[in-house]
DNA sequence: TATATCTCCTGCGGGC
DNA sequence: TGCCCGCAGGAGATAT
């Protein structure tokens, strides 16, 4: 499932193979995944065809391009199973390819995503806190690895929070980025139960939880992100391989890598959380 | 206003 | 073999 460490490392293919062209047509095959412009894929095709893309740009799981329009960005997020690939034209078209973009260099890029979860929209910018934002994205919080992310104040915004510590790190306008995933291993590190209220953590805990979000993160990064099936993968459709340093996510039943115990795995927002049952010790309600 | 829950969606795997 | 069901989960909508 894509979370920041995925997004960035497709921003980073698009920076380097989309950046700089013009793109001629676009075709929207499947109306769900442009569902959130409102004005409908032909508004979408006619706007953004034969612009110049200028960046790749992110926020958190948000994606964007930007143009020679600068009233213009293209907003990406990939949802739980969006690809973005760059593929010559003449490569067979993809199942789930639901959006397809012609480059100026001949090349496709495709929006591929099985699940329909995620989509392509265009926003207006608007400034917000010093920074250029798509207007869908003007709510979301900096993510950890923004040079200006600031945790003395996603501490605060924390320990305003009567609920559970895990639902706040989900909470994309506290701070932006952290899915299921990297919660589970973030809090495995700092040996904190996901159920524990934030507003009764200490500073230094909820400190020292951000450093291991960011630590957790930034190897994911390096790694070339997390992934468990080929529902993740770069622009060139490879996957990363961070899923062999997980420690909790997805280990049930297997030894903490801390101290032995079994890890655990419990129901939590309709999903599942994993958790060392001697390390992370539930909280007395 | 703050917090919690529901809904969207598709493919896979397990059980019968 | 085929059918049914549960599961995966990001984010916006809706409910409490």
């Amino acid at each position: 499932m894509p979370e920041l460490p995925e997004v960035e490392v497709v921003r980073r293919g698009l920076a380097d193979h989309v950046v700089g062209h013009i793109v001629e047509s676009v075709t929207v095959k499947h109306p769900r995944s442009v569902r959130r412009h409102v004005l409908g894929g032909d508004d979408l095709s006619a706007r953004i065809s034969g612009l110049r893309v200028e960046s790749a740009q992110r926020r958190g799981k948000f994606l964007w391009l930007t143009f020679d329009d600068p009233d213009t960005a293209l907003v990406v997020h990939l949802g739980m199973s969006g690809q973005m690939l760059v593929q010559p034209a003449d490569a067979p078209l993809e199942k789930h390819a639901h959006i397809v973009a012609t480059l100026d260099t001949g090349a496709q890029l495709r929006f591929v995503d099985q699940r329909t979860f995620g989509g392509w929209a265009l926003h207006p910018l608007v400034e917000v806190d010093g920074t250029s934002l798509p207007v869908a994205v003007a709510h979301i919080a900096r993510d950890p690895l923004d040079p200006l992310f600031d945790p003395d104040a996603v501490v605060r915004a924390m320990r305003a929070k009567q609920s559970d510590v895990k639902r706040v790190l989900l909470d994309q306008t506290v701070v932006s980025g952290i899915g299921n995933i990297y919660a589970d291993e973030a809090l495995w590190r700092a040996r904190i139960h996901g159920e524990r209220i934030a507003a009764r953590l200490t500073r230094p805990a909820l400190h020292g939880l951000l450093a291991e979000v960011q630590a957790v993160m930034s190897e994911a990064l390096h790694a070339g992100g997390t992934s468990f099936d080929a529902l993740y993968v770069n622009v060139n459709g490879q996957s990363g391989y961070f899923e062999r340093s997980l420690a909790a996510y997805g280990r049930e039943d297997e030894p903490c890598r801390r101290c032995g115990a079994p890890i655990r795995r419990e129901k939590f927002m309709n999903r599942s959380s994993y958790s060392c049952p001697r390390c992370q010790p539930r909280p007395r309600r």
